[in-house]
DNA sequence: TACAGTGATGACAGCAACTGACATCACATC
DNA sequence: GATGTGATGTCAGTTGCTGTCATCACTGTA
């Protein structure tokens, strides 16, 4: 029983993003995500602290490539630039892998509980963005309030580039939305 | 039993709002909820989708409030300023149940669950404020930025304003971010 | 080789959130 | 006073999630 299969969270997370897909988030059971990854109900609770959260496994790894990022910004750059430039990586980042990016929205899309735990994930990505530009001796609450604008800009930018007739890559979205952002407030 | 007793809604916000800052969001159950407004747990459901949306239930109001604003404000003002204004009313409201909200701030904070629902609620609110905003001639994908950036600003000047060090009142709070907003962009 | 420790998992019991189906009571209207 | 409507009670059931303990693979050490 206890013999180690290799990759337990890569297979509850491949076989919750399958059954999402076929079946939608709320006709899912976890005992069902358990079942096709070979494992108990108890384990997938071991990996993943709800249902939600095993769809944002990859989370993590974005927002320490934003921080990283704005982190390696020379203190010269201003912090819209410098936050500016972190969303633009991050953007590379998502582009590269479209189409799982695609197809995770579409799950998110169709599930308010889900459009939630999102939703926080951002919020946390910010805080962490207002943190890191805070360690660049910004201050409040100009720091918060570049991290949110930023953010912000992202969300629309993601939004504008997941629509099937958008042509542009997501990081030119990204410039995009934020030259239009410097627009509107002049 | 099918008597009806009036403010059945109102009876079960107060009992879980106290119940939350007694017992904390976790341990209050909806049965104990229901048992101190005097009605079942099967009633708490059908006046409220789930635990956490009996805290959210005057959302509506203020995104009413907030769209009213921006659709009394003539179309020659620009899409920030319309925004701006609509944000200062929302401001007022809040200062005059500054105790109310601060209450209602400290449970939230203390519950990512609910943290989640709150982010929610306002992203509720910035699609409703960009609708707003396209019904008065404003194109995409500037109705949504400057939406999500008119709620970036109002997020940072509450969690300012929620601090008991500051003395301030909200709708000044709210003019100085977006002052600062513009200097930051510029 | 033997043995103790560690880490991941299974098995099982249980709580609480939430839902569906049906009965009941107060009230309004005819 | 019959009848419909709306809010509530009652009850059974599903499911997300947790606590607890046993089991098995693997590691290090003597």
């Amino acid at each position: 029983m206890g013999r180690w299969e290799p990759n337990a969270r890569g297979r509850l997370e491949t076989a919750a993003l399958e059954l999402y897909l076929e079946d939608g988030f709320d006709q899912t059971t976890v005992a069902g995500i358990a079942a096709r990854a070979g494992l108990t109900e108890r384990t997938f609770f071991r990996h993943y602290a709800d249902k939600r959260e095993v769809l944002f496994g990859g989370a993590g790894f974005l927002q320490d490539l934003l921080v990283d990022s704005v982190t390696a910004t020379p203190a010269s750059v201003a912090p819209i630039d410098a936050i500016a430039t972190a969303l633009e990586h991050a953007g590379t980042f998502l582009q590269e892998r479209r189409a799982h990016s695609l197809q995770r929205q579409a799950v998110i899309e169709a599930n308010p509980l889900l459009q939630e735990r999102e939703l926080i994930k951002l919020a946390r990505l910010a805080s962490a963005l207002a943190e890191a530009l805070r360690g660049r001796g910004v201050t409040e609450p100009t720091a918060s309030l570049t991290a949110e604008a930023g953010l912000a800009v992202f969300r629309v930018a993601f939004e504008t580039w997941v629509d099937p007739a958008e042509t542009r890559e997501l990081p030119q979205v990204i410039r995009d939305s934020m030259a239009a952002l410097r627009t509107i407030t002049t």
